[in-house]
DNA sequence: TATTGTTATACTCTATAACTATA
DNA sequence: TATAGTTATAGAGTATAACAATA
């Protein structure tokens, strides 16, 4: 194995200890560390649709769903019908919602704070810029991606 | 919410990221991305036991057997009995397990690509080191912990 | 007494495919 | 035809606690 593997297995090591780190300290809260996801996503206020939830928070539709019923079962979150798509729901946070966010959110402190302690501040900008960058880097469609897909489709 | 959530949020859709485009990319091959590390893990040849393997790759021990238990109908792990310490196995990666593995790396390499592509050399350095930096800090024990843990424990 | 691994168990997240109802 | 969401279903990883064997 080449030293190519470095940046994927450390990348994974700090998220899965970010993971962990956080599903410990929200544990006692009732809530998971990617419902907490979840509820921040929401916590700006505005409805959004399942949709659009399942792309902010890097989920799919299907995952969403089970997130909501569960969250929604605990008067966290609500589903209404979309105003002007009768298709769609339209997903918000209940006051209970935010409250708990709230919780959440002094609770977590304590692991935001060790991050960003064990970091210069522009270290700290450097890397999130670095990290958008990968990010974008693997959910963009690449030029190859796409003549592949014109070859395919015809 | 503040921008302190910046960098979580980040590390986890990067993450996230990575962690879609490998599972859809060794799907073909019957294996997933988390045990593709696993298999990382035992490549380098040495056998090791069951508790290290779990804490080289981020895991817990008995998610490990899980995915021993997956790994060894599939021929690609193999476990015996440790020759020094009874209680202990001895987990190696097999002859088809190194031929998957090199399969697998090459099935990988778009991937790793995509992000190296993405970044300057000294960039990707930069980043491999700041995320080792923000990995540790979450692993590591706080002196606030152990503070606590010492006045817990009397 | 502490540690390695197993067992049993449960839950969350993930994902695909078929379906409905709307657009 | 395409899209939003549901349903059914399955699997993978995660985690805890109780246990046996051994250190």
């Amino acid at each position: 194995m080449s030293n190519d593997a470095e940046l994927p297995l450390v990348l994974r090591s700090a998220y899965l200890a970010l993971h962990r780190a956080s599903n410990a300290q929200f544990a006692s809260h009732g809530v998971t560390a990617d419902q907490f996801v979840l509820l921040a996503t929401l916590s700006e206020g505005k409805a959004i649709t399942q949709r659009e939830l399942a792309l902010r928070m890097s989920s799919d539709p299907s995952t969403v769903r089970a997130m909501l019923n569960l969250l929604e079962k605990g008067g966290l979150v609500r589903r209404a019908s979309h105003p002007t798509d009768a298709r769609a729901k339209s997903v918000s946070i209940t006051t209970a919602g935010n409250r708990k966010f709230q919780q959440l959110w002094k609770a977590g402190q304590k692991i935001r704070d060790k991050m960003y302690d064990s970091l210069d501040p522009d270290e700290a900008t450097a890397l999130v810029s670095l990290l958008r960058t990968i990010a974008d880097s693997l959910t963009q469609e690449s030029a190859a991606d796409l003549r592949l897909a014109n070859t395919v489709l015809g």
